[in-house]
DNA sequence: TCCGTTGCAATAATATAAGTTACAACAATA
DNA sequence: TATTGTTGTAACTTATATTATTGCAACGGA
């Protein structure tokens, strides 16, 4: 059990807008071709992004540009934007409430669980797309 | 996008296993009635709760109970003994290698979320079974 | 031997994600 | 204006994972 490929996606896109988008039309399908993932699905996920207010895409012409510095985007809107679940587990919707256990569950976990996530999202924060840009430079120098 | 029912699951049988295991026998079919999933589902948990030392259960005659004290007993031996996965996110597998990005992607993520992942391994060590024993009863109380 | 239970396998039902196809709308341009 | 390449969606299919269900052998005590 995991989070899907979104996330991961979403980066991978992101990254190559940031690398290319000087050079060239950063369009679905080269992005697909990068990402090795279905060009709906990329123009799906671009799609999440712009509404996020991540990316530009132009409309007829085609081509996609970063919208904000890539210091200023973090992986926990990137995370946001792409996926919408709040529940980091899912719980069971009808435990016994003639069972102390069954009948407090739900208010057991459910903060703590948020804590957890709030945590995560706190990590993904500090990461940043330049972070990633600079990172990957080091990589290929 | 979420962890499923598992995890939750096991902590709810767990807490029943805790709070009633002096007074009756805890069969799959009793907890089945607490927390409102299959029988077989709650079986299939207990086996795995057992191969990770955390209860015992009665072959022929029926009933579970802990094998460690409460205190001893971590969401983060709960989540390990149900959970398999070793990532966080599903990485796409075959980005394309001619392109930059797509060749390093996943060595730019991969030691990041393992790190996000470790940071929410720790925080479930924090809360141990004896913590949520306290807080039902005051709940109940 | 009978009974309730566990353990396990096989299968079905369900949910979610990803892939695929099709097509209208859009903007540049020949 | 027609053409071209692209985006934005919708509908459908496929793949995968989870849970539910059924069936049955094995176990241990009464």
């Amino acid at each position: 059990m995991q989070f899907s490929f979104r996330m991961p996606v979403a980066v991978h896109i992101l990254l190559c807008i940031a690398c290319f988008q000087k050079e060239i039309k950063v369009t679905s399908t080269f992005l697909s071709g990068s990402v090795n993932v279905h060009p709906v699905i990329i123009r799906k996920t671009l799609g999440q992004l712009k509404a996020a207010g991540l990316v530009d895409v132009a409309a007829g012409v085609g081509g996609a540009k970063l919208k904000k510095a890539p210091a200023d985007i973090t992986l926990q809107d990137i995370f946001q934007a792409v996926e919408e679940e709040e529940d980091l587990f899912h719980l069971q919707e009808n435990p016994n409430p003639a069972c102390p256990v069954g009948r407090n569950i739900h208010a057991l976990l459910n903060g703590r669980l948020q804590t957890i996530r709030g945590h995560m999202m706190d990590d993904l924060r500090q990461i940043t797309l330049q972070t990633l840009l600079d990172d990957l430079s080091k990589r290929t120098a």
